[in-house]
DNA sequence: GGTGAAAGGTCATTAAG
DNA sequence: CTTAATGACCTTTCACC
């Protein structure tokens, strides 16, 4: 679908301040109760908006660490097998893509410290159809799931 | 902190069903509105539940494409640096991490079109400090920013 | 438990494409 | 003429004290 102004600005506003009624939406754009009521409806109809969910800090309760994985599949076992498979069996996978290039699959880890880290890249390690991973540990996060300049630029272009 | 099955048990109703009311959430869980009430402004105060926002997924704007980007950053620059004038200069950044290993940060980015990809890819090149980028593009999307099961895993653990 | 407030629904009117 | 926004009504429901 197509974005405005107005899509992005309340997305904004939503993101800085979560959970503000709608009305008080309308207020500070400006705009009537039942515009924002229907842009939040089309929003999520068309799927920009997935779903207005708790944003989880793993942080909050120990998990300090980020670390990239990339995996090496086994050619004779399916992708689809094994992303099955890491996905019930490594709880602190908390992203997983197929991808092009020299790996097969690029995973997001959390883990509590380096030497924990070290026991999930085992227990990765021992998931049927894994054949080899290279990992590296995230030093600084500048950005995670940054949003808000995107919907912006494509409201504007 | 330190989370139990209640605080997981919370969380994850507040996935599955967003916005749920304390007293809806208080009766589905079998305890008192203040127990409910007081477990969410801990996790709050812990920095465990960021916020309740809008998950945004940039595929319902047009944005079809994921791709990963490792760049490696010329010595004599600094990666604060670089990482500002990224973050700034292309929206269609959503992750980056500085990183150990090969190369020094880690990108996810979205896009259009295989061909904007690209477009985007020279972009960031342009910035000053950035060396040399590799790319990869994400075929599948398995799991992206899966909580519930470390945060189930904490609570046992 | 009571109260102030907001959500959600509907509708007629108005504006703009 | 069609789509969208507006402001006003209403009732139910929740959050807070």
């Amino acid at each position: 679908m197509r974005i405005d102004a107005l899509d992005a600005a309340l997305i904004r506003l939503l993101t800085d301040t979560p959970q503000l009624p709608v009305l008080e939406c309308a207020r500070r754009l400006g705009v009537a109760r039942g515009t924002v009521t229907s842009r939040l409806a089309r929003l999520h109809e068309n799927g920009v908006i997935e779903g207005i969910v708790p944003r989880i800090d793993p942080r909050g309760f120990g998990y300090a660490l980020t670390a990239f994985c990339q995996v090496e599949i086994d050619q004779k076992v399916g992708h689809d097998e094994v992303a099955e498979a890491l996905a019930s069996a490594i709880p602190e996978v908390v992203d997983m893509y197929t991808v092009t290039g020299a790996s097969d699959m690029q995973l997001r880890l959390v883990a509590h410290s380096a030497e924990q880290l070290q026991e999930v890249l085992d227990r990765i390690a021992l998931v049927p159809g894994v054949a080899r991973t290279a990992s590296s540990i995230a030093m600084r996060t500048h950005l995670s799931g940054r949003m808000l300049p995107l919907v912006e630029h494509a409201a504007r272009g």
